[in-house]
DNA sequence: ATGGCAATGTTTCATTGA
């Protein structure tokens, strides 16, 4: 099975180029964050002669998360937000596909460390590992993938000292990242020897991409069962490129048959 | 081997993102 997440920041600008990278890759589930879509406008038809079930959940401008699902795989348990977290933002999806349950999740950008977004997207994270907890004792092959909007250590992060301390990168945000994994779940990326250099991330200012300056913020986390059939996990910076690019590339998993 | 912010709505600027 393949399993991507790309944050399209929105896809109503960027469903063709959505629709061309599913071509061309063939993922099985894909989770998008910021789809910036109404329910009513998601676009279900152009997905479905792609080859995909769609299901979402979005608001106006801001935010909305889904998960696509390849025709002939079995989906279930369409669930949406977080278990005793109530929440206006439209940030979490869950589905069960072909036994796997998956949460596409768009964790909140923070702004900046003294700002209340900030202490929003602890708390929420806080709720999210809350939540991990009860999921993974439901469903022991389990996927979290998103935009978690924290770069998890300094390999991560272009210019360390120029990020020291700031939103994405602060130490509270990087512990309410191991406090997913200390739920059981592994930072996909890192059960492989990686290149350097490798983010999910890059401004649009300032010539950020071609100068490499990026972050790794999109992350595809698996419980133990799952990670036990990773062969496999990778960020297709080609994605960055071209004209109208989302400034997120999408993260990819590939998991062997169980 | 890429391009100097982008997307949205409140629209001719403000807000948000990361």
């Amino acid at each position: 099975m393949k399993l991507v997440t790309w944050n399209v920041n929105s896809l109503n600008v960027r469903l063709e180029r959505l629709l061309a990278w599913l071509a061309a890759n063939v993922p099985d589930v894909m989770c998008l964050q910021e789809t910036k879509l109404e329910d009513a406008k998601f676009p279900v038809a152009a997905l479905e002669a792609a080859g995909y079930a769609s299901h979402f959940t979005g608001q106006k401008t801001y935010n909305g998360v889904a998960i696509l699902a390849r025709h002939g795989l079995t989906v279930t348990d369409v669930a949406t937000g977080i278990d005793g977290f109530v929440d206006e933002q439209k940030r979490v999806i869950a589905a069960t596909v072909d036994g796997i349950r998956v949460i596409s999740a768009y964790v909140p950008n923070g702004q900046s460390v003294d700002s209340d977004k900030y202490r929003y997207k602890l708390s929420w994270c806080e709720a999210v590992a809350n939540h991990l907890e009860n999921a993974l004792a439901q469903h022991p092959a389990l996927a979290i993938a998103g935009d978690f909007n924290v770069a998890p250590d300094d390999r991560d992060v272009h210019d360390p000292a120029l990020w020291a301390g700031q939103v994405l990168c602060s130490a509270p945000e990087r512990a309410a990242f191991q406090a997913f994994l200390a739920r059981g779940l592994a930072d996909s990326f890192r059960l492989f020897e990686q290149p350097p250099n490798i983010y999910s991330w890059w401004d649009y200012r300032q010539l950020a991409f071609p100068k490499g300056r990026g972050l790794r913020i999109d992350h595809i986390l698996l419980s133990p069962p799952l990670a036990a059939r990773c062969v496999a996990s990778t960020i297709d910076r080609n994605a960055r490129k071209g004209e109208k690019p989302s400034d997120h590339a999408p993260a990819i998993v590939e998991l062997r048959d169980a």
